[in-house]
DNA sequence: CTCCTGCTTGATCACGCTTACAATTTTTCA
DNA sequence: TGAAAAATTGTAAGCGTGATCAAGCAGGAG
């Protein structure tokens, strides 16, 4: 067994509740003893168990990740890796780990989570995504667990901390500079429709056609899945249309999806820029690396996470906090994916 | 606060102890008074606490994993989500959650891997790489902590669990399957040569060129770090030989990297795979969406991580378990970056 | 009817730490 | 110098479970 308080305190002749303070460096110990104290700690290579620590304080000093439903999906995604590396720096600051939530479906994760929760294993609860209905997000409401979301909530937008950006903005941006290049047919392949993320850009999308006099169309807003296979299966169907309808210019949702774009417009001998100007989502690393590079709007995706961890630190430490909507800027990153049109 | 056992014992009656006998399915508890049990858990919305549980059992259930000193790096490349995937799987099957240690630079996550381990909030860890020299690895080995190790082990492989590629064989076969294509000047672009899989690479390229009587030449091995980056900086290196000199094909130790490569030859007029033929390892989704595919040797990477976590959960299970080398298939996938040499 | 056996269940302590409260020592000041 | 106030440290009771050991109880043998 390894080294407990009571070994420390006998070592150096005091009770086992002043080793306690001296670890919470209590100022009602005299700097002697806690010199005393250290050097026995020291000597005998004593590390605090976190667990009994949690189980007397009621707190772990853990946030939960929790992915939405198809983790494997949101594994493959560059996303995942740059945000949790955001979370990570947010959370390390202030001395938190993080555990994940995984399972291979919906009703897995949210075992995962009541298990978590419930089971006291971890102080907050980081959701990296919104979705539209969420059962996990009713249950983490309901019991007054401390989370925060990565995204805009569905519901409840004023009673749910989240770190977010303008999507509704950045899409009405983004559409408005492929217009301002003069694309006509512009249009816009978002993502699960159940994602709050798509609602939003799809209204930013709507609303500078809008403002530009130029017509919705059904026909040019596709929804496919976040991945490779989204952005092929969105240029089959835009190959439906007969040629002389074809969008000019593309919103696409995610660089991922982009990709699949630009490897299946490659495919079928549609060139990118001079056929169909492509604008993106995330500015992954990816996106710099593809042929041609793609212009795409930069979301700050470690910055998502880092705020998402620091935010919920400060709602577990201080319950009374409150309620924020914390909004990461965005910003478009011009290469060579996007062109004027050739009218 | 939440449901204890006290309060379910409170209200089916019984004592607490029974009610813990009843969470365990012990045997010797009759299925009347079990009923009785369930039905009070049921009822009180009980569940059990683990940190509780944790500190009673001296076991968490929970793996902790650890990155390489660079996180970041590691993050960026999508290794990392497959095998946290595979490991994700192989816990999830055994009730274990995943704990991931996070640090800016080597020291944070030393730091952090003790503080874990000595603070007895995981069971096990899985390093999810292996480096020569490795002071968590000498760390946990010296307290006989459980862990096992994705990759070879520099020292001790008899005394180490640990899942691995034959990467000696698959770079043998890599190589030689480009020298069967014809090519007789092969590069090798490797990794990071603290890492043990770029050392044990080299020695299958190595071996693969003398076994086919073709001499090996320093200026034809490169050592970059796995990002696309290090793809670019190696071509470069390579574009400095004479002409006549350079390289009809390259072996290439990560996808990522091999992207790089890719797209920086692209930008200076070389063609793949006409001019160069490129065979790289991993076959991560993007190998399939780059232009042209890459041809890629697949080393499951979902099964590293889950035969890891698998296996370090039967070690913690019983840690009389014999230490166990396991080795994971792999598979040359052929693409389009591959073709005859010219000659 | 008593005693023993075997099946269930209860009481109690331990896990390692925090913390309110009590006890002790030191300091202060009339 | 002595008592009260202040500073410091010790005692002990939890935090929610698990596990050991003892106790209760029914049924069967003698």
């Amino acid at each position: 067994m390894s080294v407990t308080i009571k070994d420390v305190a006998k070592f150096a002749n005091v009770a086992p509740s002043t080793v306690s303070r001296v670890i919470a460096n209590n100022p009602r110990i005299s700097d002697k003893t806690k010199e005393k104290v250290r050097a026995a700690m020291e000597e005998l290579g004593y590390h605090p168990n976190f667990i009994a620590r949690s189980l007397a304080n009621q707190s772990t000093q853990v946030l939960g990740l929790v992915t939405p439903g198809s983790s494997d999906v949101f594994f493959q995604n560059p996303f995942f890796p740059t945000v949790l590396r955001g979370l990570s720096e947010g959370a390390h600051e202030k001395q938190y780990a993080l555990q994940l939530v995984t399972g291979k479906d919906e009703e897995a994760i949210y075992n995962g989570v009541v298990q978590m929760v419930q089971g006291g294993r971890v102080d907050g609860v980081v959701l990296l995504y919104s979705k539209v209905e969420d059962r996990i997000l009713m249950y983490l409401r309901e019991r007054k667990f401390p989370f925060v979301m990565i995204g805009k909530p569905f519901k409840f937008v004023d009673e749910i901390t989240h770190v977010d950006n303008d999507n509704f903005q950045a899409t009405k941006d983004a559409t408005d500079y492929l217009l301002s290049l003069g694309h006509e047919r512009v249009a816009f392949i978002g993502g699960d429709v159940n994602l709050v993320v798509t609602v939003e850009r799809l209204l930013g999308y709507e609303n500078a056609l809008e403002k530009a006099g130029i017509p919705y169309r059904d026909d040019y807003v596709l929804h496919e899945s976040f991945l490779l296979e989204g952005g092929q299966d969105a240029v089959c169907e835009l190959m439906e249309l007969p040629l002389s309808e074809r969008p000019t210019a593309l919103v696409v949702a995610d660089d991922l999806m982009a990709l699949g774009v630009l490897n299946t417009l490659n495919k079928v001998g549609i060139s990118v820029p001079d056929d169909l100007s492509i604008l993106s989502f995330n500015n992954v690393l990816i996106s710099e690396m593809s042929r041609p590079p793609l212009s795409s709007v930069d979301i700050k995706i470690f910055d998502l996470g880092y705020q998402a961890s620091r935010s919920l630190i400060k709602r577990i430490e201080n319950p009374d906090e409150p309620y924020q909507r914390i909004i990461v800027s965005h910003e478009i990153v011009k290469r060579s994916s996007t062109e004027q049109s050739l009218k």
